[in-house]
RNA sequence: CGGGGCGUAGCGCAGCCUGGUAGCGCGCCUGCCUUGGGCGCAGGAGGUCUGGAGUUCGAAUCUCCACGCCCCGACCA
């Protein structure tokens, strides 16, 4: 590293954020352009996430299933906003074993064609349904610019497929995915999201209906989080997903499709960070506590690796998620900032002095400097780190939580409207039409992100065109 | 795909204008010394200067052509 010293956030938000992932050793730049490797730090977090959502999608009676990578060309074309959608960002395979292809493959850009064509041959009944699927898995859709996790040519993430047989299941899977995601935002990331429903112009290739949640990040910026849709009968019509009903009926089902990607990792980056690194939330940091020894003599080194090593133990036991940091010839001094660029949210501090006083120095990532240090007692000290770690988890919610509320507006005008866009979100009543949501993002760059499910405030004016609107959204510039 | 920037040691860069021995900082290795907020000293390893063609006695340097990366815009999990 040549320079020490990260961007702050302030002055170069997007540069901030590239040499934070760098330095924090997530991912590097593949030999690819738009590609990405994931290393073990930063595949670590995404694992963390992986889990917390899986045992979400199997509480609520999915199971996982693996499709393949390849795709016959035909397929996409088969769903006709689907094609029109995905066939400008598509990676085809027109060559196999040196041969060219009768028919070319594409590498999935998401799963929806070759899973309904699955799901044609394996539904025959009522009695079938729902199916509910899920895979974890990667896709490939070729963007044109392209940023570490936030947007990469191929991306990790969890693509759920499922059919019902009726319109209402359907829209009721849609929905609890949607609470599924908010939930693991809200709870394992501390993000706070808005859960809304998407404009047509904003809606899936393919979708009758597309909800999200949708973060603020740290410069204001609005990131789609995560997505659930209603695909109505449009993917069962294209591959005939049909199945008799217990009147003898042949019915089309009714399919949703939800996901969450490794751009979530980004969206943790830009929400928590800060101008000294990384701030992981503890429910999903790989390391949840490191514990940098400090010592002089051999015999300082002895004494503190042992009282070290009890630490670690009970912490183990615990089931905190523990590092110690052994590493020879690195004064403590390094080791603390480099755990602070990687966000680990509480160092263990133990020296000559803690040793000779039964205490150690506990300091929280989100707290910096002395202000975050405390010293307490090497007896039960696990116990106080739990304690801790909820109180930094809930800390950080609750500091972006102020931070978005902080950057929301309700412009009255559309004058107040442009500005605050500028900052951040406005929640602005709109008429629905495409028209005021297309002249808003020419005339401001910011586009509707969702229609929040939340609409206490009734109905009111279009910010665009002051007609009467039942509803309000919000807008934003986004990533 | 349009606009801009840039390709020289692992990383960050200087050298290029005005052609003539390949350089600096960090990192890395060895040793000593240090360690409570990014220690210090000494020694050392590491380069087909993105690729190709041309001009020239001679090219990192000049010319042309490719290729790649980053940033900003239009499009997107």
């Amino acid at each position: 590293m040549a320079d020490r010293k990260l961007p702050t956030r302030s002055e170069d938000f997007s540069e901030w954020y590239n040499q934070v992932v760098l330095r924090a050793e997530m991912a590097d730049y593949a030999p690819v352009r738009g590609c990405m490797i994931v290393r073990p730090y930063g595949w670590a977090l995404w694992e963390n996430i992986t889990y917390q959502l899986d045992r979400r999608f199997k509480a609520t009676g999915h199971l996982n299933a693996a499709f393949p990578l390849l795709i016959p060309r035909s397929f996409i074309d088969k769903e006709k906003h689907h094609v029109a959608g995905f066939s400008p960002e598509l990676a085809v395979v027109t060559i196999g074993g040196g041969e060219e292809l009768e028919e070319p493959l594409v590498i999935r850009p998401t799963s929806e064609t070759i899973i309904g064509h699955a799901y044609a041959k394996w539904i025959q009944s009522y009695r079938d349904l729902p199916v509910l699927i899920n895979q974890w898995n990667s896709v490939v859709r070729w963007e044109l610019r392209t940023k570490l996790f936030l947007r990469t040519l191929e991306f990790f993430w969890q693509e759920g497929h499922t059919a019902h047989a009726t319109l209402e299941e359907a829209e009721a899977e849609t929905r609890q995915m949607l609470d599924i995601y908010t939930d693991f935002a809200v709870r394992e990331a501390a993000v706070p999201v808005i859960p809304g429903r998407k404009s047509d112009a904003e809606r899936f290739a393919g979708a009758d209906r597309t909800y999200s949640i949708e973060a603020m990040m740290g410069d204001g910026k609005a990131l789609q989080a995560g997505t659930s849709h209603n695909l109505g009968q449009n993917f069962a019509k294209a591959f005939e997903i049909k199945y008799l009903d217990n009147g003898g009926v042949h019915q089309f089902c009714w399919t949703t499709s939800w996901g969450l990607s490794t751009r979530f990792v980004g969206a943790i980056v830009m929400v928590h960070g800060d101008d000294q690194g990384l701030i992981l939330p503890p429910r999903l940091a790989p390391y949840q506590a490191v514990i940098v020894p400090i010592f002089k003599s051999d015999e300082e080194k002895r004494a503190v690796f042992e009282a070290a090593q009890k630490i670690r133990a009970e912490m183990i036991a615990a089931d905190i998620r523990v590092k110690m940091d052994e590493r020879e010839g690195m004064s403590p001094g390094f080791k603390f900032n480099d755990w602070e660029m990687r966000g680990v949210p509480l160092r263990v501090e133990l020296g000559p002095k803690d040793v000779a006083s039964g205490n150690a120095v506990l300091s929280r990532r989100d707290r910096p400097g002395r202000e975050g240090k405390v010293s307490v007692s090497q007896q039960g000290i696990a116990g106080v780190v739990e304690k801790l770690l909820v109180e930094i988890q809930d800390a950080l919610f609750q500091r972006a939580l102020d931070f978005r509320n902080s950057n929301t507006a309700e412009p009255k005008d559309y004058g107040e409207f442009k500005i605050a866009v500028e900052k951040g979100f406005a929640l602005s009543h709109w008429c629905g039409s495409s028209d005021c949501e297309g002249k808003i993002k020419e005339e401001t760059k910011a586009t509707m992100r969702c229609i929040p499910l939340d609409q206490t405030a009734g109905p009111g004016k279009c910010i665009y065109c002051g007609q009467s609107a039942h509803e309000r959204a919000i807008f934003a510039k986004a990533y």
